[in-house]
DNA sequence: GAGCTAAACGGACAATTGTCCGTTTTCATT
DNA sequence: AATGAAAACGGACAATTGTCCGTTTAGCTC
């Protein structure tokens, strides 16, 4: 078998490159750091940080990558123990999650966002889109979405395509933007994302 | 009164760079072009151009501008010559016209975003979510929305927020993605937001 | 129309992104 | 352990973006 093995070197150097672009992000902003401060402090060179990550998006989206499995666990989680509620109420609870994950993470998928728009059309790189993280909270939102208009059958839209457009919806430039012209709180927030989409709110 | 009057030279070289810019745009697509192309080819120098417009963002903010007028005048004809229809045919409408406009205007509408998104927190310069543009859209689809409710007040969502929300959904790339994922036609997805928005459709 | 000032000009310069390619290293084979 | 080829390295280089600042010009005042 001609088995694709890393190299350990290279291993090595993922790790350090990862570890290295969290601290210096944490410590000065996604934006305020350039690729080349992170190979110089990493102690590599800009080719070999570039042959792994394509553009600062790419690399930004191994961080999201990192980070995701908590979000994916806790997100199981939460499915698991709440079974026996509504799928209107799980789809809630699932939309609190991920606008916490959005207003945590929104230097980092922003940062993502930018490069896919840059990238015209052909470019190989990965984006937001084919990242597990979206694929995941789609699939679930998407389940959800689909259990609910079993039950209440009225003319309801494709599951993905509204999973898909209320992602879409959520991303951070659009989300603060409401946000702060209207003055809300997370919790506000929350809310109104739920009336969105004509679930039960506690109002 | 201090009239602040563009001085000559100045409202010259405006036209002068929107011109250069939207053939160049028009030749060889928005990514392809840079800004000291456009300044040389305009005949004046990358300072200048700057000035006036602080990024590539900024100069495809003004030329969807210009062409904002015809998708504005569309619009008011549209609904003025359709006033009997009910307030959720008009909307349909809109959506319609709106998504033939990103088709049409996306390479520039995603150059302004992903400026956007660059442009960390404090940044002065103009984003799509200010332009008139934007501003139109929202307000036209908002009244809409808000005469739906008033008519079926089935716990329907803020209304700017909703309108906001559809926007986003609509965003070129999100947009574009699902259109190629599903493989669906311009009328399938106008087709398919409408269903999202729990328009009537005519399957 | 001479003089003045604020505005506008433009090109050199700095910073950042992204590429290229000659050199080095790993590791499978012998 | 020696060998060789594929993979990885790294720093110089090219391209693009964005800034700075000394110079020019429009258009007002006298």
């Amino acid at each position: 078998m001609s088995a694709r093995v890393e190299r350990k070197d290279a291993a090595e150097h993922r790790k350090l490159i990862l570890q290295t672009a969290e601290k210096l992000f944490d410590d000065h902003g996604v934006n305020a750091v350039s690729m080349h401060q992170i190979a110089k402090t990493a102690g590599i060179g800009q080719g070999t940080l570039y042959r792994r990550y394509t553009h600062k998006g790419d690399l930004c989206l191994d961080l999201i990558q990192d980070f995701s499995h908590e979000f994916v666990e806790q997100i199981e989680r939460y499915l698991k123990e709440h079974r026996e509620l509504p799928a209107e109420e799980r789809l809630g609870g699932v939309l609190d999650r991920w606008i916490d994950t959005i207003e945590k993470k929104s230097e980092l998928i922003m940062t993502v966002e930018a490069h896919q728009l840059k990238g015209s059309e052909e470019s190989r790189a990965a984006t937001f889109f084919q990242s597990p993280l979206y694929q995941f909270v789609r699939d679930r939102m998407s389940e959800l979405l689909t259990e609910i208009a079993k039950r209440r059958p009225d003319s309801a839209a494709d599951p993905t395509l509204t999973a898909h457009s209320l992602i879409c919806a959520m991303a951070p430039h659009g989300y603060f933007h409401m946000k702060h012209e209207k003055h809300f709180s997370t919790d506000q927030m929350k809310h109104n994302y739920r009336r969105l989409c004509r679930l039960p709110v506690s109002d």
